[in-house]
DNA sequence: CTGTTAGCGCTTTCAC
DNA sequence: GTGAAAGCGCTAACAG
């Protein structure tokens, strides 16, 4: 009512004068001291409350020694759901250690990234957590980042040592994989990642391996490497669907490029059967047969968040590496009335279609985000 | 090789220590004062180079009075991709000034989020961003955060002075309504959000306002209040259509509203024409007719950044308050081919169809995300 | 029970 | 050109 706008925020020091005591009881209020009387706490309380005193934890981190009291977290593309889902989990796990997020969005470029990795340093983080932008990390080594602990997301650690959490991408892609080919594709397309990520290289060897175990020979002019973005990823599906025998089914690689190929399909009219690594909104909704790789990316956030804080908030520092590797489910998603608009094989082989129990099951999973 | 793993960080004394000057030197040449002698410049940078030394900017900013060096962004629901958009927008602005972002989701919690607020000001951020999860805006007057600049987004101030970024919520429901309109529809249902939020009551007065230019009673039985959340908005829309003499259209007031409203009238394979604000990925591929209220959310975080940032670089403190409102589109998307398996009324009703010139044209409009 | 002193890592100010 | 002293806001350690 009658104070004037504050300009600057008050200090311990205000606080204490106020109250008419030293900056230590101040502190020691704060803080619940036992041996403070009563009466003392009221006061130093009273004076709290009047000035809308908060104590400057920079200063005080600086002082106790406990950096930016943040973690860093640095992600490839915050468009992409997988990663603000993530975010979502890291952010979970950090607040019940009090701690904030510090965000930062790397856009898949190396050179951003090792400018990011080194201002959340020169911000003292407690730990970071990153899905690098590629294979490599010397930037990310303890010796680079003077013992910060790192967890890598998504990728394994290459050349140094760090804990990582890692999504089942072989395994994943193999299943679904295989689903396709029980429907009766053996002309399969993959639209990979840069060669360059784990991940990438990783589905394309489930890919392999799914064929490998049918006996199906890989042709090389069926596989693409494609930087995760949708527009691109159309492209490059629409110009490997134009190539002479196209193949009949495509595995996209991720996220961004399962929308792209799901253009370029559409646009095409063509009867492609499409499979995925990623679950996303809506795949359910899509009113075509669709397989998806499916995982719980808020989940691994919060893996990846337990893993650093356990080095972190204890003094448990030196922890061997570790490595988790969480799960993957195979959705298939199919028009709910049977009618297919794009028909796959599902349709065109005939058979395999009645062997699919999982399918009407499955179609309406909790959807992940 | 030889040297052991660092167990801390290296500060400007280790430097000072090895380069064989004082710190005051160390830091002069990290400034590039120009009255440091090269000989001396060169024997400083060899050893911060030797040490891996970075400048501890915590400890900087408190001498400095610059607080964290970072801006607060909290966020009603990170899963909801807008917000995500937004905070991707939000950091590429605040990443040109130096600052980095400190991330907190509300969940749409009132107390959560004034408890975010007070961390936030506790790690000394030197603005926030926030869209606030109610319209009690009290701990976010200037006199609550000792004159730490607040923009908010997406809903005006109440109560306080603060800078806001608006979508013109009105403009953008009242012309998807009267698209509705135009193609026949009389009976709209309105799926809206909790009425405190002052987005969800514009979006409303849009609805009503678009129903009396027609001409058009509205019909309380046909306007629903909801939590932005994908499954209760589904179970919502279920009741809704449920009703004696249902809608034959809906508008989804948000994103997460139309999500639910989608798979409600999908599996009750309803005839329900719908329409909602926020575009989002894949309207475009479901297959039915759709009309969305569009806008650019990065651009609103980087507005949102800009407005805060000037209050927070030069010393351009007290201006006055700002709002800056951003414009939406209306996009209509409709099946590639006319295939209509969720008959709306652009079929049901006859007439109109032929008279919707901009369909076609902006059924593949640039995604946004 | 409460206060004083010192120092976290840096920079501002004033000396030399 | 460089250094010494003081202090940003807080707390650990020792007094009394």
């Amino acid at each position: 009512m009658t104070t004037p706008p504050p300009r600057s925020v008050p200090t311990m020091r205000d606080v204490a004068a106020l109250a008419g005591v030293s900056t230590m009881t101040v502190s020691r209020v704060l803080h619940d001291d036992p041996r403070i009387t009563e009466e003392t706490k009221r006061r130093v309380r009273a004076a709290v409350r009047k000035l809308g005193y908060l104590r400057n934890d920079t200063a005080r981190n600086l002082r106790i020694g406990r950096g930016a009291g943040a973690v860093g977290l640095v992600v490839n593309n915050l468009a992409n759901p997988f990663y603000s889902q993530l975010a979502l989990g890291v952010g979970q796990a950090a607040e019940q250690q009090g701690l904030t997020v510090m965000l930062a969005n790397s856009a898949g470029d190396d050179e951003r990234e090792a400018r990011l990795i080194s201002d959340l340093m020169s911000r003292r983080v407690v730990g970071i957590i990153i899905s690098p932008a590629s294979d490599e990390h010397s930037h990310l080594a303890a010796r680079a980042l003077h013992g910060t602990p790192v967890v890598l997301v998504a990728r394994p650690p290459s050349g140094i040592d760090a804990d990582c959490v890692l999504v089942d991408d072989f395994a994943g892609t193999r299943e679904a994989c295989k689903r396709l080919i029980e429907r009766g594709h053996t002309k399969i397309g993959f639209i990979g990642l840069p060669s360059t990520v784990w991940t990438g290289a990783e589905r394309l060897r489930g890919f392999r391996a799914a064929l490998a175990d049918a006996g199906i020979r890989s042709d090389r002019r069926y596989i693409r490497y494609q930087e995760s973005d949708v527009a691109a990823a159309e492209k490059t599906v629409r110009s490997l669907l134009a190539v002479s025998d196209p193949p009949t089914a495509l595995f996209a690689a991720n996220n961004r490029n399962m929308i792209g190929a799901l253009r370029a399909v559409s646009r095409a009219g063509n009867p492609v059967a499409l499979a995925g690594f990623d679950d996303f909104e809506l795949a359910d909704m899509l009113d075509l047969p669709l397989i998806v790789v499916s995982y719980d990316p808020v989940g691994l956030g919060r893996e990846a968040a337990r893993l650093l804080l356990e080095r972190v908030v204890p003094g448990d520092a030196d922890l061997p590496p570790r490595r988790v590797t969480v799960p993957t489910t195979v959705v298939e998603y199919g028009p709910p009335t049977g009618r297919l608009h794009l028909p796959g094989v599902a349709t065109a082989d005939g058979g395999g279609t009645a062997s699919r129990p999982g399918r009407q099951a499955s179609r309406r999973r909790a959807p992940v985000r």
